[in-house]
RNA sequence: GGGCGGGUGGUGAAAUGGCAGACACGGGGGACUUAAAAUCCCCUGGGGGCAACCCUGUGAGGGUUCGAAUCCCUCCCCGCCUACCA
């Protein structure tokens, strides 16, 4: 297909719009219909031309629409591509919608009406209001997670896992959230809370699917090194991975027909284990106790399980622990030291039990000051009776290893035990499995049926989707069975080719699943016979710029990321990393206003009466604070209140001007009207209050000062776009304009130059403007402009004068002085002279084009 | 406790070894107007001086350098992430 070349079918409609004030009102709409008829950003591969991928983390469509907070991503994406686009790239720039998700479904479960109506509407609200943005996407390739055509494909990706042995179930303890009636990965799980809403999670066992990503640890860790991500970020990724490396330890229990093995990162200290701790939840624990603790330990057991993940995982609680009567065979020496169980060692990591080396770990010294254990130094440098000492140092007390530094007895003693049979050394993760299953409704289907043998299979390409049944009540069952267990005849059938009795999953796939895959679906979105098409993701991937909050580190970047290695190795897809270069907008706070009782007013309420704000009706004080939006802050700003009063333009520039674009900055009025000022001045340099061309724009004659700061804006503007410096590139056209404005006579050729760059930030304003200085057709694809480096020589420079490098005067040199030069200018300054006055100089300085610097006496 | 950011005017911020505060917001003054809004012009870090000018200033203290917001050390404060991971 053909991109419609601008202007040829479809002509931007006059009307009321070809009038002498800045209205963004007419123009604005205007524009959008003219792009989205003529497709203006509709986008083919093309492998005669460079690629750009620009890609936004798609939103999920909830029910309140945007808030400004959207679109400063979003506008920073939509720069570049049209950035991209002027400079000959090839740009995909797509949008969609990760739809699945519990709002939806409780709005079902409240009114029995299918989750997929409610996301339609939220869908067509989030485009609406995306396009009055004026955002340079390729509708085309809108996407949405909920749709059947596109889980499909969420579908055979989970086959393609599942194929490899990467999906298993287990039962196994699981993060259960009775609020939400689910459970959760772990990475949704903070202090023993959901991240999203704060409900609290406790452990259940329960048979669950999992994603075994942790095949994939070392590779997650390693291949951050090839990507061009914030450091924060691959920090974060590396520290939820938790590469740890040290040594398995088999430990006998003595006069018992039973071992278990500890993970250690210090073999080194084994001399210095005086006791070992299992987790409450051990297998071993019970079977080892002695009867005359059993009654003990089993009421430890039952108290820590009954213990919220919260208050477990509290690094100020005291510890606890019982001892199991049991003892440890320490494999070095042979000696025996008491088993313990204790809540500070977690069933989830390692395994579940670890050797105490009291003297050499703060944990454990802890521990062992309150009950009374043993603690003996093997490696020398700190003093063990006042604290555990961690440190590097020499080993003693350890036969084996006596006089070696930490990390040379690491190995020996690693080797050791390798040796004798007894352990090894080995890397541990801190990364689990991912609990891929949620007890939901809308969510995707898992592809699989489970045989009257039992026995799983996945269901065979040409039978996806398998489509969510509808259901009358949206709620889980009363024997607290997923709600698509209500689907009887859905989930029991008759395989029709072969008349087996086959059994539906009634579990879902999470939030995650949809998101995992769309920026691949996105190369190739409308391809019905495969996910995507080998040439369209081996021309577009992979994504060269990712924009999106910093929220996701460890769960979208992670999951994604994972998902495209299995592809990876499954052949499909061509790169081993799906975002080259990650970028995180920081978020966009308000101004509130509260009272002492706690009560936020809305900001029309409150008024400033001096240095104090209060609220109109009552006049009580309010405090002002910034924080982040929310409608219970009752600080949300709309977008659509923005475009509707001063325009998308002015929304777009203001996203973009109030600061850096990874910095937290709290949106105001002022500010917005700033920059519509800004804007109307641009409009005022071209447009006479008739509606004529401005007069002060000439063919072939202009200020010459303006030229050159027009070239000197072209410069910085395209730099600053690269390194994504919005607010400073903005800036820099305020200059120009504030130096055209005060010009008589600027040219025509400097004014459209300007418009070029003015296009990526304001393109509704920069195409009507365009098009009144007698262009016919767009301008997103005009040659991104040139400038001329000759022109940015000044002929005079100032040149600052220190002495003893504090500025003194500055004085005007020919471009070009050298040093000799320098100085004779700069002597000849009164105000230097009357400061050398007395003085001798016993140093001159001097940077050409920058600074003349005397050192006196 | 650990990791990563950050601290510059009344506010958002520029400047990453060379004229601190560009560009805006807010504030003050003026022009236009019957008036207001809008718009335009001037001023606006602090202190001193009639003025030319002078002093001072980037969280605190020290250091390196001819020269530091910028580099190094010590400390304080704020934000985010993380936290008994053996």
């Amino acid at each position: 297909m053909m991109i419609q070349k601008p202007g040829d079918s479809v002509s931007p409609t006059t009307g009321n719009v070809r009038t002498g004030l800045y209205d963004p009102q007419s123009i604005e709409p205007k524009w959008q219909e003219y792009w989205l008829k003529n497709k203006t950003f509709k986008t083919e591969a093309d492998p005669s031309k460079p690629k750009y991928y620009v890609l936004d983390m798609f939103p999920y469509p909830s029910g309140d629409g945007l808030h400004v907070g959207h679109p400063e991503g979003y506008t920073a994406t939509d720069v570049v591509a049209r950035f991209k686009r002027m400079n000959g790239f090839n740009v995909l720039h797509p949008m969609g919608w990760d739809a699945f998700g519990l709002p939806a479904e409780r709005h079902a479960v409240r009114t029995g009406e299918h989750p997929a109506v409610i996301t339609r509407k939220n869908c067509d609200t989030f485009r609406r209001q995306i396009q009055s943005l004026g955002l340079s996407y390729d509708w085309d390739r809108e996407i949405n997670t909920t749709d059947p055509d596109y889980y499909k494909w969420t579908q055979w990706i989970f086959t393609i896992l599942f194929e490899r042995g990467l999906a298993y179930q287990t039962e196994a303890p699981v993060n259960w959230c009775p609020a939400l009636g689910t459970v959760l990965a772990n990475e949704e799980v903070k202090d023993g809370c959901y991240v999203e809403t704060g409900d609290p999670v406790e452990k259940r066992m329960m048979k669950q699917w999992m994603l075994r990503i942790t095949a994939y640890a070392e590779r997650l860790i390693q291949d951050l090194d090839r990507v061009d991500w914030p450091e924060s970020i691959k920090a974060m990724q590396r520290e939820w991975i938790g590469r740890s490396e040290g040594a398995d330890a088999l430990f006998k229990v003595a006069g018992k027909n039973c071992q278990f093995t500890i993970f250690t990162t210090r073999p080194d200290t084994l001399y210095g284990a005086t006791y070992c701790v299992l987790a409450p939840e051990h297998p071993l624990l019970l079977p080892i106790t002695t009867l005359d603790r059993l009654a003990e330990v089993q009421a430890y057991v039952e108290a820590a399980s009954r213990r919220s993940a919260q208050d477990r995982m509290a690094a100020e609680r005291e510890k606890t622990g019982v001892f199991t009567g049991a003892y440890a065979v320490n494999p070095v020496n042979g000696k025996e030291i008491p088993i313990w169980t204790a809540d500070y060692v977690l069933a989830e990591y390692g395994y579940g039990a670890i050797m105490a080396v009291p003297a050499h770990d703060e944990r454990d010294y802890e521990f062992a000051r309150k009950f009374g254990l043993e603690i003996i130094e093997v490696v020398s440098g700190g003093d063990i009776s006042r604290a555990a000492f961690t440190g590097d140092g020499l080993l003693v007390n350890s036969p084996l290893i006596d006089g070696l530094p930490v990390p040379e007895a690491k190995k020996k003693i690693s080797a050791w035990l390798e040796n004798q049979g007894l352990g090894k050394a080995t890397v541990t993760y801190r990364l689990r499995d991912w609990l891929f299953s949620r007890q939901r409704y809308w969510g995707e289907p898992f592809p699989l049926v489970t045989l009257e043998d039992g026995s799983i299979q996945a269901v065979p390409i040409e039978d996806l989707p398998v489509v969510l049944p509808p259901l009358e009540d949206y709620r889980p069952t009363a024997d607290g069975q997923p709600p698509l267990a209500r689907a009887q005849e859905w989930v029991n059938f008759t395989d029709p080719r072969t008349g087996n009795a086959l059994k539906r999953e009634t579990n879902t796939m999470p939030q995650w699943a949809g998101s995992c895959w769309y920026y691949l679906r996105f190369c190739d979105p409308q391809n019905r016979k495969q996910a995507w098409s080998k040439e369209a993701e081996s021309y577009w991937m992979p994504v060269d710029l990712y924009i999106g909050g910093a929220e996701h580190a460890v769960l979208h970047l992670l999951y994604s990321r994972f998902w495209h290695k299995v592809l990876f190795d499954a052949g499909l897809v061509s790169t081993p990393e799906p975002f080259q270069r990650l970028f995180n907008q920081g978020m966009i706070l308000a101004h509130s206003y509260q009272d002492s009782s706690g009560k936020y007013y809305y900001p029309h309420q409150v008024e400033k009466s001096g240095e104090e704000w209060l609220v109109k009706e009552t006049g009580s004080t309010v405090r002002v604070q910034v924080e982040k939006m929310s409608k219970s802050r009752y600080n949300v700003v709309n977008p659509d209140t923005v475009v509707r009063e001063l325009g998308a333009d002015s929304l777009r520039l203001y996203e973009l001007f109030m600061g850096p674009l990874d910095r937290e900055k709290p949106w105001t009025e002022e500010g917005v009207q700033g920059v519509h000022r800004f804007l109307r001045r641009i409009w005022a340099l071209f447009v006479t209050e008739p509606g004529d061309l401005h007069p002060r724009i000439q063919n072939d004659s202009g200020d010459h000062a303006v030229t050159r700061i027009l070239h000197r804006t072209v410069k910085h503007v395209t730099r600053d776009i690269e390194s994504l410096d919005f607010n400073t590139a903005i800036s820099r056209m305020m200059e120009f304009v504030n130096a055209a404005t005060k010009a008589d006579r600027v040219q025509k050729d400097d004014m459209e130059r300007f418009l070029l760059v003015l296009a990526p930030f304001a393109p509704h304003i920069a195409e009507e403007l365009w098009q009144r200085l007698g262009h016919k057709e767009t301008l997103a694809y005009e040659k991104w402009p040139d400038y001329d480096p000759t022109l940015l020589i000044e002929d005079l420079i100032n040149i600052p004068v220190q002495i003893n490098g504090k500025l003194r005067d500055t004085v005007q040199v020919p471009n070009g002085s050298d040093s000799e030069a320098l100085i004779a200018a700069a002597k000849e300054s009164e105000k230097v002279q009357r400061q050398l006055e007395g003085k001798t100089i016993v140093k001159e300085i001097v940077v050409p084009a920058k600074l003349v610097n005397f050192v006196v006496r």
